[in-house]
DNA sequence: CCGAAATACTCAGTGCCCTGATTAATTGGT
DNA sequence: ACCAATTAATCAGGGCACTGAGTATTTCGG
């Protein structure tokens, strides 16, 4: 008695969610690379040469993450990894041709992928879905960072 | 160039949501318990005596997650794990007393995260937001186990 | 100019999540 | 009554995700 229904626990539901996608992903888009991991090469391919954090505030990796992943796909020749000149302590990241081709390859099969993903929903649907997400991962992170007021 | 737009990609939406769940329980709901432990508890208070193998088929968690979180729960004297004297293979959970008090504390506080949590939706957005991501979700696993067609 | 504070990254530790292989127990066909 | 197939659980191994601690480098106040 007293138990709750989990269907309506939000938390719950964005499990299942990253589950079911997690296993397509697998069948229709790569064994290999992992949704994170071309989330990473997809930034770099907009914005060559952008340092680890600043690529994992775009995705949304946290800088440990970040870290493990960057070095997954340098052992994979797919991205190169150099210290900036400028500042010693960040490393500035770059696709190789081999991580541009990737890229490309998987663009392709994601959008083939989240076709299948979103079928269930009418395209009216499928952007009130991303909407209604998006509203609310924004407003969650939001209450993280406390707006980080805008200086002066 | 040729980059894509990751916000109208429901995997990535998916990761960022749970992502900023998981933040926000931390916060508001426990350090301890997790949000996948919570659903572990909240089935075996309304169905005590279970086998692991239909707990995960009821929460969503496959056998070896189970087997990690349930070793977990049983380490902090949540539940407790028995030999099935009709099926030697089987271990049943049933809570303990703690593990109920657990229950009931952390239903609590994880209705109070979750009004925050989608505090930026009216009450229609948030029926909305269930049935859209329940009905991917669910879509998505129909794929993955071939119907299991009814045997007449 | 020098030392304290801030910043970028790495590492250790914990937990979730999956697959494929292994072990133990049960079931089912002959 | 037996042996093969099935089933429940565990283990090994890879990847994502977070925190807190540690290292190296830069910046900034006095």
């Amino acid at each position: 008695m007293a138990a709750v229904d989990l269907s309506t626990h939000p938390g719950h539901l964005a499990r299942r969610l990253q589950q079911a996608h997690y296993l397509l992903w697998n069948v229709m888009v790569s064994e290999e690379i992992t949704s994170p991991q071309f989330a990473v090469l997809n930034t770099l391919v907009a914005e060559p040469g952008l340092d680890q954090r600043t690529v994992g505030e775009r995705v949304g990796l946290d800088r440990s993450t970040m870290s493990e992943v960057i070095s997954r796909l340098g052992r994979r020749g797919l991205l190169d990894k150099v210290r900036d000149p400028q500042d010693g302590r960040r490393f500035l990241l770059r696709l190789t041709e081999e991580g541009v081709r990737t890229h490309r390859k998987l663009t392709v099969r994601t959008a083939r992928m989240n076709q299948v993903f979103l079928a269930p929903l009418s395209e009216g649907e499928q952007e009130l879905f991303f909407e209604l997400i998006r509203r609310v991962a924004d407003a969650a992170e939001e209450l993280r960072s406390p707006a980080e007021m805008v200086r002066q």
